[in-house]
DNA sequence: ACGGATTGCCGTATCGGCCAAATGGCCGA
């Protein structure tokens, strides 16, 4: 857990600085906060082990104080400067900072001119005009905090998959180890692999209740029991997240399972089925309507076999086709982890990931993939530190040698490009054709409308060197919204242009998300799984991109990473001739 | 607060976009 420990290390040392801005301190104080935390987020070795190494403090950019700090927030979660700031600060402006548009700066001129200290008071004043009086803001800016005043309350309450899943897995791990339990499983929209979660429910099934019930509640991540029940108990965690428990008759968990994991629409759909034939489901089975004779209720596929269908992956149940495909026998053949060859877009020292390449190359290779290129930012993203024209072609000769080097790999020299207002990319197009795999992404000029930003992403796709629109939207969940864009239009190019779509599988982004890659199958642009990885535990992390694409319906031919290198090469082939 | 040179003290991430204010602060990647 030595990067979680780094993490929160660098989260707190981050929220440290922010709220010492807003209370007015030295500014050169408040950088050197920030730039210790960024230290300790780039290590590539926990900072406990470095604190008892006593090499912490070789870092550029931390000192004896960030030492001490780190020390202390290792040892107790939080230090000294952040106890003492969150006495002298009013609570709510850390989670004013959320607001898109805002920062340190912003957030201490709205507390120090209007008393304003949470997100409630920030609005009122927003309405009421107060805002746009104050020195540096004015009517647009006000607008534009209460549009995002409005989206942050949109996301907030939903908790991005990536985040909910593997606490829902811890729970259900220890759960499945009492010897009561015969079967413990995940439901609801986790189970669909739903990109956000609302709360986790979980089902057990058991002739008992107490022992799974009496252990559920007594985890350690429990914060608080909210309701117990004979069979079911709500708790919520540290975390936040709310947890649901179930436990049933094993006779009727799979009428259970098929019941919670949902979605509405689709139990809605499957029951209406059911009544035409006479059955009535219900969450603890399948049953006829005349005799009441219970007819199946210990797995899903005794629900689906009831009603004459197949087994419907969770991930389909969404009412949007997936009854009638498989009434008629033509449900996808979704795409599996183990089908995807390798990994497309992962960043190394240098530019702004944690391993070296070769470091890269070789765990890729140790997790049996067949291929990964190396997709460093270019210098258009300043704050990478990525490479220009000359450091790109001195990048792809040593990724030869590396190739060579570590051997049983196909290493391709990669790049992810910038692309610019205007539509042109950041290299130029005679560098970018040298290479084995462009990506293009926008990072920047976010705020542009859709069709501003639509021609200028289709002009990048037309230049006729891009093999992939990385992260094609730009959202990140529970934090930004997707950028403006026409996405309709930006596949009919992609199909013309013949470049293929990211679903870039990081945890914060799923992005494309389940419909857009539904709708990249039918228009026949080819979906990649990328895992964007900027550290060595993240290279290959693709699982929560293969839940979307089967989300969106995806089988293997569909996704362009679990193609053969020759598939690939002769792909890329129609298009750079 | 850090780091390096002036060994006491001084300067300190990059850069474009946006908006408010008429050149500059703030934000975000």
């Amino acid at each position: 857990m030595a990067q979680h420990d780094n993490k929160t290390v660098a989260e707190i040392l981050a929220r440290v600085a922010d709220l010492m801005e807003i209370r007015g301190d030295n500014a050169f104080r408040v950088r050197a906060f920030r730039r210790a935390s960024q230290a300790i987020e780039n290590l590539a070795e926990p900072v406990s082990s470095m604190l008892e190494a006593k090499t912490l403090s070789d870092i550029p950019g931390i000192g004896a104080g960030a030492v001490a700090r780190a020390s202390q927030i290792v040892e107790s979660g939080t230090c000294d400067d952040l106890v003492q700031l969150e006495k002298d600060l009013p609570k709510g402006l850390f989670e004013m900072l959320r607001i898109g548009g805002l920062g340190p700066k912003k957030v201490k001129l709205f507390y120090d001119e209007l008393g304003i200290a949470d997100l409630d008071a920030l609005e009122t004043a927003a309405r009421a005009g107060h805002l746009a009086a104050l020195p540096r803001m004015g009517a647009k800016s006000q607008a534009k905090i209460l549009d995002e005043i409005e989206a942050f309350r949109r996301r907030s309450g939903r908790i991005p998959l990536g985040v909910a899943l593997p606490q829902g897995h811890a729970i259900v791990e220890v759960l499945r180890a009492l010897p009561g339990t015969e079967r413990v499983d995940l439901a609801g929209s986790c189970r669909r692999g739903r990109e956000t979660i609302g709360d986790l429910d979980v089902l057990v099934a058991a002739d008992e209740s107490q022992e799974a019930m009496d252990c559920f509640v007594n985890l350690p991540a429990v914060a608080e029991v909210m309701l117990r029940g004979d069979t079911k108990c709500s708790v919520r965690l540290d975390s936040g997240l709310q947890v649901d428990l179930r436990v049933l008759e094993p006779a009727s968990f799979g009428a259970a399972l098929h019941y919670f994991t949902g979605s509405k629409h689709h139990n809605i759909a499957v029951r209406d089925r059911a009544k035409r034939k006479g059955l009535r489901i219900s969450e603890y089975g399948v049953f006829c309507e005349s005799t009441n004779e219970r007819l199946g209720g210990a797995s899903e596929e005794e629900i689906f076999a009831a009603v004459g269908l197949p087994f419907i992956p969770p991930e389909l149940r969404e009412n949007r086709g997936e009854i009638e495909a498989a009434e008629a026998q033509k449900l996808p053949r979704l795409l599996e982890a183990g089908d995807l060859r390798g990994d497309m877009h992962l960043h190394t020292t240098d530019s702004d990931g944690k391993a070296d390449a070769v470091t890269m190359v070789r765990h890729a290779k140790s997790l049996g993939f067949d291929y990964v290129a190396i997709t460093d930012h270019s210098f258009g993203l300043p704050v990478t530190q990525g490479l220009d024209a000359a450091g790109l072609v001195a990048q792809r000769e040593r990724l030869r040698r590396i190739q060579e080097e570590v051997g049983g790999i196909e290493v391709l020299a990669g790049v992810e490009a910038e692309i610019l207002a205007d539509g042109s990319l950041d290299l130029p197009v005679d560098v970018l054709r040298e290479q084995d795999w462009v990506i293009a992404s926008v990072h920047s000029g976010f705020s542009m409308g859709s069709e501003e930003m639509t021609a200028r992403v289709i002009a990048a796709l037309d230049s006729g060197v891009v093999d992939c629109l990385g992260h094609p939207t730009g959202r990140l969940l529970g934090e930004r919204d997707a950028y403006a864009i026409d996405l309709e239009a930006v596949l009919q190019a992609a199909s013309r242009a013949h470049v293929a779509m990211e679903l870039n599988a990081a945890p914060s982004r799923l992005d494309l998300n389940a419909n857009t890659c539904r709708r990249a199958r039918e228009v026949g642009v080819p979906v990649v799984i990328s895992s964007d990885a900027h550290a060595l535990e993240q290279l290959g992390a693709l699982e929560l991109g293969v839940t979307t694409a089967r989300r969106g319906w995806l089988e293997s031919k569909h996704v362009l990473n679990s193609w053969s290198y020759e598939q690939i090469q002769a792909w890329r082939a129609q298009r750079l001739p």
